[in-house]
DNA sequence: CGCGGTTTTGAGTTCTATCAATAATTGTGG
DNA sequence: CCACAATTATTGATAGAACTCAAAACCGCG
Protein backbone atom coordinates (compact mmCIF):
# COMPACT_ATOMS: atom_id res chain seq x y z
CA UNK A 1 0.00 0.00 0.00
CA UNK A 2 1.15 3.48 -1.43
CA UNK A 3 -0.57 5.15 1.26
CA UNK A 4 -3.62 5.32 3.06
CA UNK A 5 -6.79 7.71 3.37
CA UNK A 6 -6.59 10.24 6.22
CA UNK A 7 -3.04 9.91 6.64
CA UNK A 8 -0.61 13.02 6.65
CA UNK A 9 0.15 13.73 2.93
CA UNK A 10 3.77 13.38 3.31
CA UNK A 11 4.45 13.28 -0.81
CA UNK A 12 3.16 13.55 -4.22
CA UNK A 13 3.68 9.97 -6.56
CA UNK A 14 4.44 9.02 -10.18
CA UNK A 15 3.82 5.82 -11.36
CA UNK A 16 6.95 4.31 -13.65
CA UNK A 17 6.08 1.16 -14.50
CA UNK A 18 3.14 -0.98 -12.70
CA UNK A 19 -0.29 -0.20 -12.10
CA UNK A 20 -2.08 1.26 -8.68
CA UNK A 21 -6.02 1.29 -7.66
CA UNK A 22 -6.81 4.27 -5.46
CA UNK A 23 -10.43 3.84 -3.04
CA UNK A 24 -12.60 5.32 -0.60
CA UNK A 25 -14.06 3.85 2.10
CA UNK A 26 -16.84 2.78 0.90
CA UNK A 27 -20.96 2.46 3.16
CA UNK A 28 -20.49 -0.94 4.17
CA UNK A 29 -17.45 -2.50 4.68
CA UNK A 30 -16.12 -2.70 1.36
CA UNK A 31 -14.48 0.38 -0.35
CA UNK A 32 -15.16 2.02 -3.35
CA UNK A 33 -12.34 1.78 -6.34
CA UNK A 34 -12.06 5.28 -7.56
CA UNK A 35 -8.96 5.33 -10.33
CA UNK A 36 -6.92 3.19 -12.04
CA UNK A 37 -3.12 4.61 -12.86
CA UNK A 38 -0.85 3.17 -15.29
CA UNK A 39 3.14 4.30 -15.98
CA UNK A 40 3.40 8.36 -15.94
CA UNK A 41 0.44 8.99 -14.31
CA UNK A 42 0.24 11.13 -10.88
CA UNK A 43 -1.67 9.60 -7.66
CA UNK A 44 -2.51 11.99 -4.87
CA UNK A 45 -3.46 15.39 -6.33
CA UNK A 46 -6.83 15.03 -4.56
CA UNK A 47 -4.83 15.27 -0.86
CA UNK A 48 -2.96 18.87 -1.72
CA UNK A 49 -5.45 21.32 -0.41
CA UNK A 50 -6.15 19.70 3.36
CA UNK A 51 -2.62 18.42 3.74
CA UNK A 52 -3.65 14.81 3.69
CA UNK A 53 -4.77 12.21 1.37
CA UNK A 54 -8.34 11.71 0.58
CA UNK A 55 -7.67 7.89 -1.26
CA UNK A 56 -6.14 5.26 0.39
CA UNK A 57 -3.61 3.84 -2.59
CA UNK A 58 -2.68 0.44 -3.64
CA UNK A 59 -0.18 -1.49 -5.56
CA UNK A 60 -2.03 -3.97 -8.19
CA UNK A 61 1.59 -5.49 -9.04
CA UNK A 62 4.94 -5.34 -8.46
CA UNK A 63 5.40 -1.60 -9.36
CA UNK A 64 8.11 1.08 -9.54
CA UNK A 65 7.05 4.61 -7.90
CA UNK A 66 8.57 7.87 -7.59
CA UNK A 67 7.81 9.35 -5.22
CA UNK A 68 7.69 13.27 -5.26
CA UNK A 69 8.06 14.88 -1.61
CA UNK A 70 5.59 17.21 -1.07
CA UNK A 71 7.03 20.24 0.91
CA UNK A 72 9.49 20.98 -1.17
CA UNK A 73 7.39 20.54 -4.22
CA UNK A 74 5.11 23.04 -2.88
CA UNK A 75 7.73 25.52 -1.54
CA UNK A 76 9.21 25.25 -5.14
CA UNK A 77 5.41 26.28 -6.55
CA UNK A 78 5.13 29.45 -4.43
CA UNK A 79 7.89 30.52 -7.02
CA UNK A 80 7.41 28.49 -9.85
CA UNK A 81 4.30 29.98 -11.78
CA UNK A 82 4.62 27.39 -14.31
CA UNK A 83 5.17 24.76 -12.12
CA UNK A 84 1.54 26.23 -9.86
CA UNK A 85 -0.15 25.66 -13.15
CA UNK A 86 0.82 22.14 -13.73
CA UNK A 87 0.00 21.74 -10.59
CA UNK A 88 -3.99 23.17 -11.46
CA UNK A 89 -3.79 21.38 -14.45
CA UNK A 90 -3.05 18.09 -13.11
CA UNK A 91 -5.93 18.64 -10.15
CA UNK A 92 -7.99 19.85 -12.45
CA UNK A 93 -7.49 16.55 -15.22
CA UNK A 94 -8.51 14.54 -12.91
CA UNK A 95 -11.72 16.20 -12.20
CA UNK A 96 -12.72 15.89 -15.77
CA UNK A 97 -11.83 12.51 -15.37
CA UNK A 98 -14.57 12.05 -12.13
CA UNK A 99 -17.06 13.70 -14.51
CA UNK A 100 -16.62 11.18 -16.99
CA UNK A 101 -17.08 8.59 -14.29
CA UNK A 102 -20.38 10.36 -13.32
CA UNK A 103 -21.75 10.16 -16.54
CA UNK A 104 -20.60 6.34 -16.86
CA UNK A 105 -22.30 5.43 -13.45
CA UNK A 106 -25.58 7.97 -14.17
CA UNK A 107 -25.97 6.87 -17.48
CA UNK A 108 -24.57 3.90 -18.93
CA UNK A 109 -26.04 0.97 -19.05
CA UNK A 110 -23.10 -2.28 -18.43
CA UNK A 111 -22.03 -3.32 -21.65
CA UNK A 112 -21.51 0.76 -22.12
CA UNK A 113 -19.24 1.01 -18.93
CA UNK A 114 -17.36 -1.96 -19.94
CA UNK A 115 -16.57 -0.80 -23.15
CA UNK A 116 -15.63 2.73 -22.19
CA UNK A 117 -13.47 1.09 -19.83
CA UNK A 118 -11.17 -0.94 -22.06
CA UNK A 119 -11.23 1.80 -24.61
CA UNK A 120 -10.25 4.45 -21.85
CA UNK A 121 -7.21 1.98 -20.99
CA UNK A 122 -6.40 1.44 -24.36
CA UNK A 123 -6.01 4.78 -25.04
CA UNK A 124 -3.99 5.24 -22.18
CA UNK A 125 -1.53 2.11 -22.74
CA UNK A 126 -1.31 3.65 -26.36
CA UNK A 127 -0.38 7.18 -25.21
CA UNK A 128 2.38 5.67 -23.18
CA UNK A 129 3.80 4.29 -26.58
CA UNK A 130 2.30 0.39 -25.50
CA UNK A 131 0.31 -1.35 -27.74
CA UNK A 132 -3.58 -0.08 -27.55
CA UNK A 133 -4.82 -3.49 -28.90
CA UNK A 134 -3.00 -5.98 -26.92
CA UNK A 135 -2.20 -5.73 -23.39
CA UNK A 136 -3.09 -7.26 -19.59
CA UNK A 137 -5.01 -6.20 -16.80
CA UNK A 138 -3.40 -5.92 -13.69
CA UNK A 139 -6.58 -5.14 -11.70
CA UNK A 140 -9.01 -8.62 -10.79
CA UNK A 141 -12.53 -8.40 -12.53
CA UNK A 142 -13.70 -7.67 -8.67
CA UNK A 143 -12.00 -4.57 -8.98
CA UNK A 144 -13.45 -3.74 -12.29
CA UNK A 145 -16.76 -4.23 -11.62
CA UNK A 146 -16.17 -2.36 -8.07
CA UNK A 147 -14.73 0.63 -10.13
CA UNK A 148 -17.85 0.42 -12.41
CA UNK A 149 -20.49 0.00 -10.40
CA UNK A 150 -21.47 -3.33 -11.72
CA UNK A 151 -21.59 -6.96 -10.08
CA UNK A 152 -18.44 -9.18 -11.04
CA UNK A 153 -20.83 -11.87 -12.63
CA UNK A 154 -21.85 -8.96 -14.68
CA UNK A 155 -17.97 -8.37 -16.10
CA UNK A 156 -17.58 -11.95 -16.37
CA UNK A 157 -20.57 -12.39 -18.66
CA UNK A 158 -19.95 -9.42 -20.43
CA UNK A 159 -15.99 -10.29 -21.62
CA UNK A 160 -17.83 -13.65 -22.51
CA UNK A 161 -20.18 -11.31 -25.11
CA UNK A 162 -17.61 -9.44 -25.88
CA UNK A 163 -15.41 -12.55 -27.64
CA UNK A 164 -18.30 -14.02 -28.94
CA UNK A 165 -19.30 -11.07 -30.54
CA UNK A 166 -15.77 -10.39 -32.19
CA UNK A 167 -15.02 -7.68 -30.21
CA UNK A 168 -12.17 -8.80 -28.46
CA UNK A 169 -9.96 -11.40 -27.56
CA UNK A 170 -10.31 -12.73 -23.56
CA UNK A 171 -7.54 -14.81 -21.90
CA UNK A 172 -7.64 -14.43 -18.39
CA UNK A 173 -6.15 -10.97 -17.72
CA UNK A 174 -4.97 -10.94 -21.16
CA UNK A 175 -6.94 -8.52 -23.66
CA UNK A 176 -6.78 -8.07 -27.61
CA UNK A 177 -9.22 -5.66 -29.01
CA UNK A 178 -10.10 -7.20 -32.28
CA UNK A 179 -12.98 -4.02 -33.05
CA UNK A 180 -11.45 -1.30 -31.64
CA UNK A 181 -14.34 0.83 -33.81
CA UNK A 182 -17.27 -1.29 -32.55
CA UNK A 183 -16.10 -1.28 -28.85
CA UNK A 184 -16.18 3.09 -28.56
CA UNK A 185 -19.43 3.08 -30.76
CA UNK A 186 -20.42 0.83 -27.99
CA UNK A 187 -19.43 2.84 -25.31
CA UNK A 188 -20.68 6.07 -26.14
CA UNK A 189 -23.55 6.98 -28.28
CA UNK A 190 -24.80 4.42 -30.05
CA UNK A 191 -25.87 5.63 -33.22
CA UNK A 192 -29.03 3.85 -32.73
CA UNK A 193 -30.29 4.28 -29.89
CA UNK A 194 -31.09 0.82 -28.20
CA UNK A 195 -34.46 0.46 -30.14
CA UNK A 196 -35.94 -1.53 -27.41
CA UNK A 197 -39.85 -2.67 -28.55
CA UNK A 198 -41.72 -3.87 -26.25
CA UNK A 199 -45.40 -4.11 -25.96
CA UNK A 200 -44.43 -5.60 -28.89
CA UNK A 201 -48.27 -6.86 -29.80
CA UNK A 202 -48.60 -2.69 -30.67
CA UNK A 203 -47.02 -2.77 -33.98
CA UNK A 204 -48.35 -1.28 -36.50
CA UNK B 1 -27.44 30.96 -18.33
CA UNK B 2 -24.37 32.12 -16.45
CA UNK B 3 -21.88 30.22 -18.82
CA UNK B 4 -21.07 27.50 -21.14
CA UNK B 5 -19.34 24.44 -21.23
CA UNK B 6 -16.11 25.54 -23.76
CA UNK B 7 -16.50 29.49 -23.02
CA UNK B 8 -12.78 31.03 -22.24
CA UNK B 9 -13.03 31.76 -18.50
CA UNK B 10 -13.47 35.22 -17.65
CA UNK B 11 -14.62 34.48 -13.81
CA UNK B 12 -15.41 32.87 -11.20
CA UNK B 13 -19.40 33.00 -9.46
CA UNK B 14 -20.54 33.00 -6.13
CA UNK B 15 -23.89 32.54 -5.71
CA UNK B 16 -25.51 35.14 -3.25
CA UNK B 17 -29.13 34.16 -3.19
CA UNK B 18 -31.17 31.39 -5.47
CA UNK B 19 -29.70 29.06 -7.24
CA UNK B 20 -27.14 27.32 -10.14
CA UNK B 21 -26.82 23.79 -11.92
CA UNK B 22 -23.85 22.88 -13.66
CA UNK B 23 -24.04 20.23 -16.42
CA UNK B 24 -21.93 18.17 -19.10
CA UNK B 25 -22.44 17.47 -22.38
CA UNK B 26 -24.33 13.85 -22.38
CA UNK B 27 -23.75 10.99 -24.56
CA UNK B 28 -27.29 11.83 -26.49
CA UNK B 29 -28.48 15.18 -26.62
CA UNK B 30 -29.36 15.37 -23.01
CA UNK B 31 -26.99 17.07 -20.92
CA UNK B 32 -25.70 15.56 -17.89
CA UNK B 33 -26.04 17.55 -14.36
CA UNK B 34 -22.86 17.38 -12.40
CA UNK B 35 -24.18 20.14 -9.68
CA UNK B 36 -26.21 22.37 -7.28
CA UNK B 37 -25.51 25.46 -5.77
CA UNK B 38 -26.98 26.97 -3.33
CA UNK B 39 -26.09 30.24 -1.74
CA UNK B 40 -22.07 30.65 -0.64
CA UNK B 41 -21.10 28.52 -3.20
CA UNK B 42 -18.23 28.73 -5.44
CA UNK B 43 -18.78 27.68 -9.12
CA UNK B 44 -16.41 27.15 -12.19
CA UNK B 45 -13.39 26.12 -9.97
CA UNK B 46 -12.82 23.42 -12.15
CA UNK B 47 -12.29 25.38 -15.34
CA UNK B 48 -9.15 27.45 -13.51
CA UNK B 49 -6.68 25.11 -15.56
CA UNK B 50 -7.98 25.28 -18.37
CA UNK B 51 -8.34 29.04 -18.50
CA UNK B 52 -12.04 27.68 -19.81
CA UNK B 53 -15.16 26.44 -18.45
CA UNK B 54 -15.76 22.71 -17.75
CA UNK B 55 -19.50 22.78 -17.42
CA UNK B 56 -22.40 25.07 -18.30
CA UNK B 57 -24.08 26.64 -15.40
CA UNK B 58 -27.59 27.51 -15.86
CA UNK B 59 -29.85 29.14 -12.62
CA UNK B 60 -32.68 27.42 -11.67
CA UNK B 61 -34.92 30.96 -10.25
CA UNK B 62 -34.41 34.59 -10.03
CA UNK B 63 -31.09 34.53 -8.35
CA UNK B 64 -28.34 37.44 -7.51
CA UNK B 65 -25.03 36.11 -8.68
CA UNK B 66 -21.46 37.51 -7.31
CA UNK B 67 -18.96 37.86 -10.34
CA UNK B 68 -15.04 37.30 -10.03
CA UNK B 69 -13.27 38.22 -12.21
CA UNK B 70 -10.47 35.61 -12.80
CA UNK B 71 -6.93 37.66 -14.39
CA UNK B 72 -7.49 39.95 -10.92
CA UNK B 73 -8.02 36.90 -8.74
CA UNK B 74 -5.20 35.01 -9.76
CA UNK B 75 -2.71 37.53 -10.18
CA UNK B 76 -3.68 38.07 -6.36
CA UNK B 77 -2.76 34.90 -5.35
CA UNK B 78 0.57 34.56 -6.85
CA UNK B 79 1.09 37.30 -4.72
CA UNK B 80 -0.95 35.88 -1.60
CA UNK B 81 -0.23 31.95 -0.59
CA UNK B 82 -3.34 32.42 1.66
CA UNK B 83 -5.88 32.79 -1.21
CA UNK B 84 -3.98 30.44 -3.38
CA UNK B 85 -4.76 27.72 -0.45
CA UNK B 86 -8.01 28.44 -0.54
CA UNK B 87 -7.99 28.33 -3.91
CA UNK B 88 -6.38 24.53 -3.70
CA UNK B 89 -8.64 24.05 -0.82
CA UNK B 90 -12.11 24.98 -2.81
CA UNK B 91 -10.78 22.74 -6.31
CA UNK B 92 -10.05 19.73 -3.51
CA UNK B 93 -13.71 20.03 -1.61
CA UNK B 94 -15.38 19.95 -5.10
CA UNK B 95 -13.34 16.83 -5.82
CA UNK B 96 -14.36 15.26 -2.88
CA UNK B 97 -17.86 16.30 -3.46
CA UNK B 98 -17.76 14.68 -6.66
CA UNK B 99 -16.10 11.10 -5.15
CA UNK B 100 -19.11 11.07 -2.87
CA UNK B 101 -21.33 11.31 -6.25
CA UNK B 102 -19.44 8.20 -7.34
CA UNK B 103 -20.01 6.16 -4.61
CA UNK B 104 -23.82 7.24 -4.42
CA UNK B 105 -24.17 6.39 -8.28
CA UNK B 106 -21.37 3.19 -7.86
CA UNK B 107 -23.34 1.56 -4.56
CA UNK B 108 -26.41 3.38 -3.68
CA UNK B 109 -30.37 2.55 -4.68
CA UNK B 110 -32.72 4.53 -5.97
CA UNK B 111 -33.81 5.04 -2.09
CA UNK B 112 -30.62 6.11 -0.52
CA UNK B 113 -29.83 8.45 -3.63
CA UNK B 114 -32.65 10.18 -3.03
CA UNK B 115 -32.40 10.45 1.02
CA UNK B 116 -28.98 11.10 -0.21
CA UNK B 117 -29.73 13.97 -1.93
CA UNK B 118 -31.95 15.09 0.17
CA UNK B 119 -29.78 14.86 3.45
CA UNK B 120 -27.15 17.01 1.97
CA UNK B 121 -29.16 19.53 0.92
CA UNK B 122 -30.84 19.60 4.14
CA UNK B 123 -26.99 20.35 5.95
CA UNK B 124 -26.37 22.61 3.20
CA UNK B 125 -29.47 25.04 3.88
CA UNK B 126 -28.84 24.57 7.73
CA UNK B 127 -24.99 25.92 7.33
CA UNK B 128 -26.47 28.77 5.74
CA UNK B 129 -28.85 29.91 8.69
CA UNK B 130 -31.83 28.24 6.74
CA UNK B 131 -34.46 25.63 7.94
CA UNK B 132 -32.45 22.19 7.65
CA UNK B 133 -36.27 20.75 7.84
CA UNK B 134 -38.23 23.26 5.54
CA UNK B 135 -37.24 24.04 2.22
CA UNK B 136 -37.98 24.43 -1.47
CA UNK B 137 -36.32 22.92 -4.57
CA UNK B 138 -35.55 25.18 -6.72
CA UNK B 139 -34.67 22.27 -9.12
CA UNK B 140 -37.71 20.32 -11.16
CA UNK B 141 -38.07 16.07 -10.80
CA UNK B 142 -35.99 15.83 -14.33
CA UNK B 143 -33.53 17.61 -13.03
CA UNK B 144 -32.91 16.03 -9.64
CA UNK B 145 -33.50 12.65 -11.74
CA UNK B 146 -30.56 13.35 -14.12
CA UNK B 147 -28.40 14.28 -11.42
CA UNK B 148 -28.98 10.81 -9.15
CA UNK B 149 -29.00 8.76 -12.24
CA UNK B 150 -32.80 7.54 -12.24
CA UNK B 151 -35.91 7.98 -13.81
CA UNK B 152 -38.58 11.01 -13.43
CA UNK B 153 -40.60 8.38 -12.66
CA UNK B 154 -38.67 7.02 -10.10
CA UNK B 155 -38.11 10.35 -8.01
CA UNK B 156 -41.61 10.36 -8.22
CA UNK B 157 -42.75 7.44 -7.02
CA UNK B 158 -39.79 7.58 -4.10
CA UNK B 159 -41.60 11.21 -2.92
CA UNK B 160 -44.64 9.42 -2.68
CA UNK B 161 -43.44 6.52 -0.70
CA UNK B 162 -40.99 8.80 1.67
CA UNK B 163 -44.45 10.64 2.10
CA UNK B 164 -46.61 7.35 3.04
CA UNK B 165 -43.65 6.15 5.28
CA UNK B 166 -43.92 9.69 7.28
CA UNK B 167 -40.45 10.47 6.23
CA UNK B 168 -41.34 13.93 4.59
CA UNK B 169 -43.81 15.85 3.80
CA UNK B 170 -44.10 16.61 0.50
CA UNK B 171 -46.38 19.48 -1.23
CA UNK B 172 -44.62 20.13 -5.02
CA UNK B 173 -41.51 21.25 -4.27
CA UNK B 174 -41.85 22.38 -1.07
CA UNK B 175 -40.15 19.74 1.10
CA UNK B 176 -40.17 19.15 5.46
CA UNK B 177 -38.49 16.85 6.40
CA UNK B 178 -40.68 14.87 9.09
CA UNK B 179 -38.00 12.38 10.12
CA UNK B 180 -34.55 13.17 9.49
CA UNK B 181 -33.14 10.51 11.75
CA UNK B 182 -34.46 7.71 9.70
CA UNK B 183 -33.36 9.63 6.25
CA UNK B 184 -29.71 9.69 7.28
CA UNK B 185 -30.03 6.01 7.89
CA UNK B 186 -31.26 5.25 4.82
CA UNK B 187 -28.91 7.61 2.62
CA UNK B 188 -25.70 5.50 3.91
CA UNK B 189 -25.46 2.19 5.34
CA UNK B 190 -28.35 0.91 6.78
CA UNK B 191 -27.73 -0.82 10.14
CA UNK B 192 -28.91 -4.04 8.98
CA UNK B 193 -28.00 -4.42 5.36
CA UNK B 194 -30.95 -4.89 3.38
CA UNK B 195 -31.60 -8.85 4.01
CA UNK B 196 -33.16 -9.83 0.77
CA UNK B 197 -34.17 -13.25 1.07
CA UNK B 198 -35.20 -14.44 -2.23
CA UNK B 199 -35.54 -18.53 -2.71
CA UNK B 200 -37.74 -18.05 0.01
CA UNK B 201 -39.03 -21.77 -0.52
CA UNK B 202 -35.31 -22.46 1.02
CA UNK B 203 -35.86 -21.30 4.09
CA UNK B 204 -34.44 -23.56 7.19
C1' DC C 1 -61.10 28.12 -19.82
C1' DG C 2 -58.07 25.59 -22.50
C1' DC C 3 -53.26 24.78 -23.47
C1' DG C 4 -48.24 23.23 -22.70
C1' DG C 5 -45.54 21.61 -19.38
C1' DT C 6 -44.51 19.04 -15.32
C1' DT C 7 -45.67 15.54 -11.98
C1' DT C 8 -47.92 11.45 -10.52
C1' DT C 9 -49.58 6.83 -10.97
C1' DG C 10 -50.07 2.33 -13.30
C1' DA C 11 -48.73 -1.80 -16.00
C1' DG C 12 -45.45 -4.40 -18.17
C1' DT C 13 -40.67 -5.35 -19.44
C1' DT C 14 -35.74 -5.46 -19.15
C1' DC C 15 -31.55 -5.28 -17.11
C1' DT C 16 -28.56 -6.54 -13.73
C1' DA C 17 -27.94 -8.34 -8.92
C1' DT C 18 -28.15 -12.28 -6.26
C1' DC C 19 -27.75 -16.98 -5.24
C1' DA C 20 -25.65 -21.25 -6.39
C1' DA C 21 -22.55 -24.38 -8.33
C1' DT C 22 -18.63 -25.37 -11.12
C1' DA C 23 -14.25 -24.49 -13.22
C1' DA C 24 -9.91 -22.40 -13.52
C1' DT C 25 -5.95 -20.34 -11.19
C1' DT C 26 -2.93 -19.33 -7.63
C1' DG C 27 -0.78 -20.15 -3.49
C1' DT C 28 1.20 -23.47 0.11
C1' DG C 29 3.30 -27.00 2.50
C1' DG C 30 4.85 -31.58 2.38
C1' DC D 1 6.91 -31.18 -7.95
C1' DC D 2 2.52 -32.41 -6.76
C1' DA D 3 -1.78 -32.47 -3.98
C1' DC D 4 -4.61 -29.59 -1.38
C1' DA D 5 -6.68 -25.41 -0.03
C1' DA D 6 -7.97 -20.88 -1.12
C1' DT D 7 -8.96 -17.50 -4.07
C1' DT D 8 -10.80 -15.87 -8.45
C1' DA D 9 -13.50 -16.43 -12.59
C1' DT D 10 -17.23 -18.40 -15.30
C1' DT D 11 -21.82 -19.94 -16.15
C1' DG D 12 -26.77 -20.69 -15.12
C1' DA D 13 -31.28 -19.78 -12.99
C1' DT D 14 -34.19 -16.59 -10.74
C1' DA D 15 -35.86 -12.42 -8.64
C1' DG D 16 -36.16 -7.71 -7.94
C1' DA D 17 -35.23 -2.92 -8.80
C1' DA D 18 -35.78 0.49 -11.89
C1' DC D 19 -36.86 1.73 -16.72
C1' DT D 20 -40.10 2.40 -20.41
C1' DC D 21 -44.44 3.38 -22.21
C1' DA D 22 -48.92 5.24 -21.45
C1' DA D 23 -52.26 8.00 -19.51
C1' DA D 24 -54.29 10.72 -16.05
C1' DA D 25 -53.88 14.54 -12.71
C1' DC D 26 -52.09 18.81 -11.65
C1' DC D 27 -50.30 23.38 -12.30
C1' DG D 28 -49.21 27.96 -14.14
C1' DC D 29 -50.64 31.16 -17.47
C1' DG D 30 -52.16 33.72 -21.43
Amino acid sequence: MLFRHGEPLRALYVVKTGSVKTCAPGMNAEEQVLGFYLPGEPIGLGGIAQHCHSRTARVLETSAICEIPYLPLTQLATTLPALQRQLYHLLSRELNQQSEMLLLLGRKHAAERLATFLTDLSQRFGRRGLSATEFTLSMSRHDISNYLGLAVETISRLFSRFQADGLLQVDRKQIKILNSVALKRLSGAPVTPPPRRHRSHQQS
